[in-house]
DNA sequence: TAGATTGTTAATCGATTAACAATC
DNA sequence: TAGATTGTTAATCGATTAACAATC
């Protein structure tokens, strides 16, 4: 297919757009028009046609959008018709959170293994995985058909584990280290930045306040 | 003061140059030029120019910018000169790594109190502090000086302890629940969709390799 | 058929990049 | 002073919104 590449910034609303389909779906809402979900989701009708037309017309005129069929397709879109297996590497506070978070299954992210290089983790158990030395981690992505690593580990240590594991085959990198990872074209890594973000808020609180000064 | 907005996309952005300041400065780099700079970070030395100026003049012509000096001046507009109390609600796997997490203190977030609405979470310790029953948020929320709630609740229970939170005096609300949530005017809200985030990197994982076919 | 609403083109708006005069 | 590099204006690019013809 020769499709033209879609933007990262319609790309970021999909989730979005999947989630309340979603919830009307739940509901039983059979059909929707771009501006029900305008008033909905508060964006412009303009911009939600907008985003469908980038894969082709889900709609018809006259009548809008099945949900769910508009639910699937964006689902399919995004990948997640498809397994994708993931491992966790980092099995501090937050590696464990993630691994106990038990949605990410249901849209078809499995959770099969975990990394840790204090040996005092080694062995603990997080939802019926064990968490392993890092010595096993390459021979366990290339062997176990691992998509996606989740990098939950210092900043100081991420670099090279990123390095280790894009030579072993690593399709994408969920970062939430600190730091910008540098791996070559054709791996994906979504950042998050928690600090980033928190940071964002500080700077709005404090706008806010001296805006109405 | 009659500042003209600033775009959201330029704050996002500023995090990210504190961060790389801060590691320039550590490493005893004094001055750095734009052109330095966009080599480091992979964005244009037009861009970096055009958001510090956002703020008034930080350079000096022929000479560039002094780190220290940008670092700190970057960190006031982030706010992070002021401290910010926080609550984190919800005392479940990630609001305990959350509450665990201690560069949040660095930058002058202080972790104040924690709520679980479950009984048997009650009165546990989280780095020193006790988790409280919800009943008690209210009157926590108005009488510590919280500037910050943090939400790491389910969504079903979120969007009405976020209408406490906000009739109680709260300013900002860092929201991990995956909903939108519908404040007033004023009351800042960053949302973290952790599973909008991973749909993101599935959607680029398949769209890579569909491209290659 | 008439009304509704999409798909899509055109207009606008905003953000990024390029260029260069100002100035250290 | 000459060279370097900012601050800032102008040009470009991309994303959003508006408008409307196509069509169910």
């Amino acid at each position: 297919m020769e499709a033209k590449e879609i933007s990262q910034a319609v790309i970021g609303r999909l989730p979005r757009y999947f989630r309340y389909l979603g919830e009307l779906k739940d509901e039983g809402v059979e059909r929707i028009s771009s501006q029900e979900l305008s008033g909905l989701m508060k964006v412009t009708a303009s911009q939600i046609r907008q985003d469908f037309n980038n894969f082709g017309g889900f709609g018809q005129q006259g009548y809008g959008y099945n949900v769910e069929y508009l639910y699937r397709e964006i689902g399919k879109i995004l990948g997640l018709d498809k397994q994708h297996n993931f491992v966790i590497i980092g099995a501090g506070n937050l590696g464990r959170a993630l691994g106990n978070y038990l949605n990410f299954e249901r849209r078809g992210f499995i959770f099969k293994g975990m990394f840790d290089a204090n040996p005092e983790l080694v062995g603990k158990d997080v939802r019926g995985v064990k968490v392993m030395p890092m010595e096993q981690l390459e021979s366990f992505i290339r062997e176990n058909d691992i998509d996606i690593a989740v990098l939950t580990i210092p900043k100081t240590s991420a670099v090279e584990v990123a390095d280790k594991l894009v030579a072993n085959g690593i399709r994408a990198i969920w970062n939430f280290a600190h730091v910008d990872l540098n791996v070559p074209e054709g791996i994906q890594v979504e950042n998050v930045h928690l600090s980033d973000s928190l940071m964002k808020l500080s700077y709005n609180i404090n706008r806010y306040n001296s805006d109405i000064k």
